[in-house]
DNA sequence: CGAGATGTTGAGCTGACTCAACGGGAGTGG
DNA sequence: CCACTCCCGTTGAGTCAGCTCAACATCTCG
């Protein structure tokens, strides 16, 4: 129960400690990578699925004129890249933000595992709907809020997630993430994301330090967003 | 073959005839649905999945304070929720656009067939999967463009899908949307979609008539948006 | 201890918004 | 067949959130 995934799976019901066991043999093949460095690039053709089991990555597209933006940002627990069982090509790259540490898992073995514990098949499944639905959130909060709202939505998002996996403390939590990647994330340039964190930490609700992120009122934080945590599909055992 | 979906699927490898014998055989239970319906809404449990043959629809979520977003857009050959077989609830709902026809597939006929049928499976996994690129590729466009650009995109995108079902002919193609839908759509007001359109017209890239599309020069409209079909994965048998 | 990356501040600009009004087409009822 | 109405599209004018450009400060790490 070491891992992550684990963590993160168990929250849904109907699963057993065979299932739990698979999954904790999955991470064997382990490595270090260190902040800023590719995972996955563009076009990519891989044959193996990478876990993340310890620090942050994002996926993101680089555009032609030099913009960026980010995806979704991928902790522990998340599959890097399902879309390899399917694609020929990836079609969006993955960066580690922190340094962080993955697990790399062939095709085959998810394939055969999930052919035999279909608790844990389902479980992938539930995942990367999950995922989808959240990248569904991000389109929303990206086309139709303002930049204060969307940042308050996006450290919702996050203080969550955390959560889930069991690394947030008094909602404290690990933000490995630059202002400017916080602008590739909400589409708006570093310079008012800047701003719009100096307006959080001025109204008391958030405060910063060495990539470190605390929440003072996640009530207010959540009101401040209009957030609403139904999208994560977080079963059961989850906080607040 | 009269069946989109069949159409949708058959630009993959490794598909028989047999196969492709099991998905018409689907289309019996259709009905029809008027424009402004919704076929489903946020918190549905539903115990079959709708498939688009005949209109449009969109995936949309509705905010707190009135304003909308369009999440997706359904044409001929998509399923509606493929969501069901994890989640309890719809997080999100769907509309027709213009008038549609659809057929309702009990959850276990699905089931049942991407047993017996693997290529089946696969196809869905594959369509699943390019809905969730396009839905990063629209994330990518409403963060980072502008709403000449954003517009330009989306009819790039949409006349693409189009051509895959073969619902589009010299540049034209239904697009039963209202500029208010529109500005849902890419994050911006109807009032300025109005003017982006103008804009478009005047420049003789597009023109529109009784809710229909054409693109004068695929290729200059392309360039101004920026636009790399790369991300939908369309495979072998395209246009241009 | 130097240098590049990251964060902060100020000032002016602009793409898209708001508000407000008007026009035209498609359906409806008399 | 016409009048009415409602929805949709169009136009104009003023405003503002967030951008650009340009410094400067601070931090991290080799």
């Amino acid at each position: 129960m070491s891992n992550p995934l684990t963590q993160k799976l168990a929250s849904l019901a109907n699963f057993s400690p065979d299932d739990a066991d698979a999954l904790d043999r999955l991470c064997r093949n382990t490595f270090d990578i260190r902040a800023g460095r590719d995972l996955i690039r563009v076009g990519d053709r891989s044959e193996q699925v990478f876990l993340l089991l310890d620090g942050w990555a994002c996926r993101y597209k680089d555009l032609p004129d030099g913009k960026r933006q980010i995806l979704a940002y991928l902790i522990p627990g998340d599959l890097c890249d399902p879309h390899i069982f399917i694609f020929e090509e990836m079609d969006h790259s993955i960066r580690a933000l922190g340094d962080a540490r993955v697990a790399a898992i062939p095709k085959q073995v998810i394939l055969d595992l999930t052919d035999r514990y279909p608790a844990l098949a389902r479980g992938f499944w539930w995942s990367a709907l999950v995922d989808e639905a959240i990248s569904r959130e991000w389109l929303v909060n990206v086309a139709q809020r303002d930049s204060y709202t969307r940042m308050a939505h996006l450290f919702c998002e996050m203080w969550l997630r955390m959560c889930q996996v069991d690394l947030a403390r008094d909602g404290t939590f690990d933000l490995p993430v630059t202002q400017e990647q916080l602008g590739d994330t909400l589409g708006i340039t570093p310079i008012h994301v800047n701003r719009v964190l100096q307006r959080m930490r001025a109204e008391g609700l958030i405060s910063t330090n060495r990539r470190q992120l605390t929440i003072h009122d996640v009530d207010a934080l959540q009101d401040a967003a209009e957030f609403d945590p139904r999208y994560l599909h977080l079963d059961a055992r989850t906080p607040a």
